[in-house]
DNA sequence: TTGGAATGTCAACAAGGCTGACATAAATTG
DNA sequence: CAATTTATGTCAGCCTTGTTGACATTCCAA
């Protein structure tokens, strides 16, 4: 091809070069963040952390998870949830309701106060998202998301969109 | 408007709805993990966290930055990165000169084995990045880069764009 | 020379990962 | 029915990596 040039040797793959993967590994790691600072905040009054807003987000979003679904959504041990959750149910947070099809599962809700958290922690944090969408504009936040998309582990992936719908 | 419509009351703000917000967030979530994989692996074979790769990362960025530099970029208190370091430095990773022009000051760079391992976590996740870059297309990774950016903060974006000529 | 800045270090603590072991209850399977 | 598997909880202990506080050293600059 006449018109190959630069260091990647095509122009057409010139977005993939090392600078500009570093640009996004980068982006990545600075943008992250930002993403995680305000509700950060808001949890470290309460003196809880990350850990319990991933537990109150995916219990919003599912309400009548099990334990077990929880585990494979967020990755971790069972011993390090269950030190997560206990707070919450203890704290009034979280309701572990034993399962009606199958006894042996906990079915978990947030509670009102749950709720209200989680709104609060959710606004700030979709505050943060909003504005930078809106900042981006329509076709940047497609590319953001078919980007993310095809970072994600299978695993991930399949969690992410069983709830594309919505 | 006449064409007004659904939850935002605007169509041409379609992408700002809760749900899409929402969608967002998971994918940073869910993202990010994936982003964090690779390296990861690496590191626990060596006995070593994501605390030891950022030092790494950004030494190898700049190599002979300072020790306040990096604590600034790295959003993290001297202490905590004064343990890392002490690692990397007594393992022959990392080599501290006392700075030429302010003799209080360290300058840090990469020994060849730090490059080594340098090379070996960034190729990892370069080649994560390169791929999601590759499968999702030029138009979606400016997108990505610009959502990213807008959702940085302030203090952070100033570290990404110092090097944004690259 | 004195103050302040940059750095290092020690101690203590907490969150939140991990592994391993074990208990219990309930469902499932042979 | 008995044995096994599954879901969950819990205890103990370890690691990384964040925190605060206190204090020493070095050295630049006013």
């Amino acid at each position: 091809m006449a018109e190959s040039a630069g260091p990647a040797g095509n122009e057409t793959l010139l977005f993939l070069t090392d600078d500009q993967i570093r640009k996004g590994i980068e982006a990545m790691f600075f943008a992250y963040r930002g993403f995680t600072a305000d509700p950060d905040r808001i949890l470290a009054v309460q003196g809880y952390g990350r850990a319990h807003h991933r537990a109150i987000h995916f219990i919003n979003r599912s309400p009548g998870t099990t334990v077990n679904n929880l585990l494979a959504i967020l990755g971790v041990t069972k011993q390090s949830l269950n030190r997560v959750l206990r707070t919450l149910i203890d704290d009034g947070l979280v309701l572990s309701e034993v399962g009606t099809r199958d006894r042996r599962e906990r079915n978990l809700y947030l509670t009102e106060a749950g709720a209200a958290l989680e709104r609060e922690l959710s606004t700030a944090q979709r505050d943060r998202m909003r504005a930078a969408f809106r900042q981006a504009g329509p076709d940047a936040v497609a590319g953001f998301r078919r980007v993310l998309e095809a970072m994600m582990d299978g695993d991930m992936r399949r969690h992410y969109m069983r709830f594309r719908e919505f």
